[in-house]
DNA sequence: TATTCGTGGCG
DNA sequence: TCGCCAAGAAT
């Protein structure tokens, strides 16, 4: 079984992140799977170390401003999952006695808790047996498993039976082994080079014994950035984050030429919570 | 189901 | 240089 390479793999060779110490709470776990969230480990590391130090039970971070949250993210990037990392703390303070929960179903009801964010709790926070399907775990699934070359677009209930079955049925095993295939998908398997020489499932790879064939299938268009409103608006949040206070318009209208496009970036991060305008119409972090 | 939502590093 | 990529979620 893929598990019982991964297992012995993960417990000499995984990386001695911060959330994966001893002693990192529920709550700590969470927070890392909120800031993992399509960002890279080493820009998370430092922040999530000034967030736990700030913030370290739910309701601690629920008691602050947002504006002191939203500085905090930094430039984390995708600000509106620190709008929603400050709800679900409040979720938790009030619905939840401030603990977070292990129930899947109750992670998941939570703000910016999504299919894979409420197992990756439940398996790293609690150390129960839950599928965890996130982009790596898909690659060497489709890899390893399937001999497909990449993952292709998400199936997601063939997706966590495939994951699922690969997972022992022990709760404590399963969450090493769960935490093993995001590494080995991290680290090992990795979408542009795999390091197939340093594989513990090398000799159980359907991929690497049908002689790595190119993946052929659709691939996810990639996102564009430059003139897109979402580099727009990361433009006007820098100047909000980085003032002291609220800001006149004027300092808004210098990040963006195209004032309709302005216009409608600047609207829309006070329908997303992430500004608001003051009584004597500057424009700030929320409050 | 397809888009949208930031940011920055790397080959 | 620039396309690709990085522990997704919401709509």
């Amino acid at each position: 079984m893929l598990a019982e390479l991964i297992f012995p793999w993960f417990r000499a060779q995984a990386r001695d992140l911060p959330w994966r110490r001893p002693g990192t709470t529920p709550w700590g776990v969470l927070v890392s799977e909120f800031m993992l969230q399509q960002t890279p480990v080493a820009r998370v590391e430092p922040v999530w170390q000034d967030w736990m130090g700030r913030w370290p039970v739910p309701s601690d971070l629920a008691a602050a401003p947002r504006a002191d949250v939203l500085r905090a993210w930094g430039k984390l990037g995708y600000p509106r999952r620190a709008i929603r990392l400050h709800d679900a703390a409040a979720a938790i303070a009030e619905q939840h006695g401030d603990a977070v929960p292990s129930d899947v179903d109750a992670l998941e009801a939570l703000p910016g808790v999504g299919s894979y964010t409420a197992r990756a709790v439940a398996a790293f926070g609690f150390g129960l047996r839950a599928p965890v399907v996130d982009t790596n775990v898909r690659r060497v699934v489709a890899r390893a498993v399937h001999g497909q070359g990449d993952a292709g677009p998400a199936r997601t209930r063939a997706d966590l039976a495939d994951v699922d079955a690969l997972l022992p049925r022990d709760d404590a095993e399963a969450a090493v082994v769960s935490a093993g295939l995001m590494e080995l998908g991290a680290v090992v398997c990795t979408a542009r080079t795999p390091r197939c020489g340093s594989c513990p499932a090398l000799d159980r790879c359907a991929w690497v014994a049908a002689g790595k064939p190119a993946y052929d299938g659709p691939r996810k268009p990639v996102q564009g950035f430059a003139g897109t409103d979402r580099q727009v608006r990361g433009k006007l949040m820098d100047v909000l984050r980085t003032a002291p206070g609220p800001v006149e318009r004027i300092a808004l209208d210098a990040v963006w030429s195209d004032a309709g496009q302005r216009d409608r970036c600047l609207h829309s991060l006070l329908v997303d919570g992430l500004a608001e305008q003051t009584d004597d119409g500057r424009f700030a972090l929320p409050a």
